[in-house]
DNA sequence: TTAATATATGAATACATGGCCATATATTTT
DNA sequence: AAAATATATGGCCATGTATTCATATATTAA
């Protein structure tokens, strides 16, 4: 009787398989790990409104010290969240993916959020 | 000239803000840090497809150790993402708020990803 | 009642991350 | 050229997370 409802366990999930490859389970990961931040949420959010800011400005915004917002900003970059471009003394920070506003939205209206 | 930038720059940033309060944006960040993972993820996938699984179900599908798999589903159901029922020696696992398959589909789509 | 199955728990360990500080580099202003 | 401004980097430490292993608990089957 056990092994019977064993074995329909088994059949039953012959057909079930994940829909996401494994290269791009290990992208999102990475790149949720990055979402995963009340400051890194809130320069996206700020990034949104303001589509490019420089370092300076989101510091004065989020009332942080500069080495720890230059490592998060460079912790996005190089996972693609954001891309940099310099004019001046000034480094300019955008989004790169219109996904992310997205997720955010999202959060902002989920249950579980 | 220096000071004068930088107070155009002060100016400037005075009606930018972040707009999802603290709360809100340290729950979102808790629950994304536990999307953030390649095996979470995947179990998300997987219940969204069949409802509701056991965890010998998804132990057969995702091929990883039983405590391994027990100590996310326990990680996701503290962090609320996903609930439990108990039917004789099964508990099965589902989904708490389509807001996370909403991400994923999202995740699927987005060049970040 | 004993054995088997399903699931959870807890300790131990390795590794990653966040935050802080001091310092380095690039650019501009004086 | 020197000082000031904007940004990045690297070391350190504390804390968090993933994984494994051993063991505990709950339920059902024998």
């Amino acid at each position: 009787m056990a092994i019977y409802f064993a074995t329909q366990l088994h059949l039953c999930m012959d057909n079930l398989r994940v829909r996401i490859d494994k290269k791009k389970l290990e992208k999102a990961a990475y790149v949720l790990k990055c979402l995963a931040h009340p400051m890194r949420i809130s320069i996206i959010d700020l990034l949104e409104q303001r589509n490019r800011l420089t370092v300076t400005q989101l510091q004065e915004v989020l009332k942080i010290e500069q080495s720890l917002l230059s490592h998060h900003l460079i912790n996005m970059r190089d996972k693609g969240i954001v891309s940099t471009h310099r004019e001046g003394k000034y480094i300019y920070y955008s989004l790169t993916d219109t996904t992310l506003t997205e997720i955010i939205d999202l959060i902002n209206r989920g249950k579980a959020f």
